[in-house]
DNA sequence: CTAATTTTGATGTCATCGCTCCAAAAATCC
DNA sequence: GGATTTTTGGAGCGATGACATCAAAATTAG
């Protein structure tokens, strides 16, 4: 779209790229994310990025840095939709994460790119070799879980999640809910499949501390279980 | 411990081999568990279980065929605790489901062997030329997620299930938590927290449909909430 | 003891993997 | 136009991956 004003905008000296640099790292995250780190072979991703190894290493320095660049791509594209959910200052904690799973359910089996999530369920099994990538998707997938405890912090400050919430047991929770349905996804499950896994999963969410506080109309006066 | 009495017992005429079998799978199970079946290279093998390439080709076939067997021995082994759980006679459906996670808990942080679970995140991220194994361990996942249904159906039989329980997605559901336990695993949590990410999706057990049917005292009489 | 049977150790093979090198090509700057 | 800068195509590299070959070694059956 715009990568072509960019490029004749602030080109410099040298012979212009002949490719997409965009759409050749999108390529390659879908790759990474169809097959995983591993599982994809340099000759698998030139060809499907439509350049040459010289343009490669050129242009994104080696596999490792390449996957890492995708992966940041990936989070960045995929955030904009947690993110924007779960720090949607109109609804109230409950309904972000019920929204959160729905939208999960949606993403997690669109046509345009693999199923599931591309961190969720990556580099979880390696050789001492990619220690550093292993350690940077635990970050990851740390820091997602951090972001939802964060989101439960607020709510209890706003008064619609109880107070004696332990909240990093339920962000624990949520999280691998989320990983779980990562695991579903690649395994083939429909996108209503895990819309109810959702739905049962937002079973397990706290009662209400003081009823009629949250933003949101319906869907607040369930709960009073245990 | 008896490998060697069969082995005496039942040896025929040639050479008989100098490495236990059974040990030589357990530490190739260890390691593919550990690094996947991409991320366990054929040297590292036969390092791991002290044979050769020959004695290797000569009891296992191939990398391929090793891998099956390895998961093969997995399963039965994870499945005695396991469906020993599941199908334990003397509890009901609820109790059952609270100590399968319980135990998952104490058996993902074992220190004898790696963390997690060996099928459930296996293969979820592999090329064209893996395609076999992945079915495969996709069938093993589906097969544990059919067992619970399985158990959930025997309690709706059996009373201390609500009639109108949607099995299937039950099962999904717990079925995804277990795999989003085994991501915690991989990623280091704690026992305790993996037992109380499990304390917290029994909370979306669905309510007692006859109080007081239950076979086992105590913990039966939560519920009641939706 | 001899023959038959099986495992073992030591190489060897062939494809792939991720990566590098270098000269030619295509643009800009002066 | 010439110098400069950057990308491109193509060939090749060392290392590793999984597997194969085969004679020697170690056992038992007869």
């Amino acid at each position: 779209m715009t990568s072509k004003l960019v490029q004749t905008a602030k080109r410099g000296r040298g012979r212009p790229p002949v490719f997409d640099r965009e759409a050749a790292l999108m390529a390659a995250t879908k790759l990474f994310w169809e097959r995983g780190y591993e599982g994809t072979s340099f000759d698998e991703l030139i060809a499907a990025m439509g350049i040459s190894a010289s343009s490669f290493y050129n242009s994104f320095g080696s596999k490792e840095r390449l996957y890492c660049e995708a992966t940041s791509s990936y989070l960045e594209s995929s955030g904009r939709w947690f993110f924007g959910i779960l720090n949607d200052e109109s609804t109230d904690t409950r309904t972000a994460f019920s929204r959160l799973f729905d939208a999960t359910a949606e993403e997690f089996t669109r046509g345009d790119h693999p199923p599931g999530c591309m961190v969720s369920v990556a580099c979880l099994q390696t050789g001492p070799g990619l220690k550093n990538m292993r350690e940077m998707m635990v970050e990851h997938r740390a820091f997602s879980e951090g972001a939802m405890a964060e989101r439960i912090r607020k709510g209890i400050a706003e008064g619609d999640m109880p107070s004696d919430t332990d909240v990093d047991v339920l962000a624990a929770y949520l999280s691998a809910v989320a990983r779980g349905l990562a695991v579903q996804a690649r395994d083939g499950a429909s996108r209503e499949r895990m819309a109810q896994i959702g739905r049962v999963a937002m079973r397990a969410w706290p009662s209400d501390p003081a009823p009629g506080k949250s933003k949101t109309v319906g869907s607040s006066k369930r709960g009073a279980h245990q």
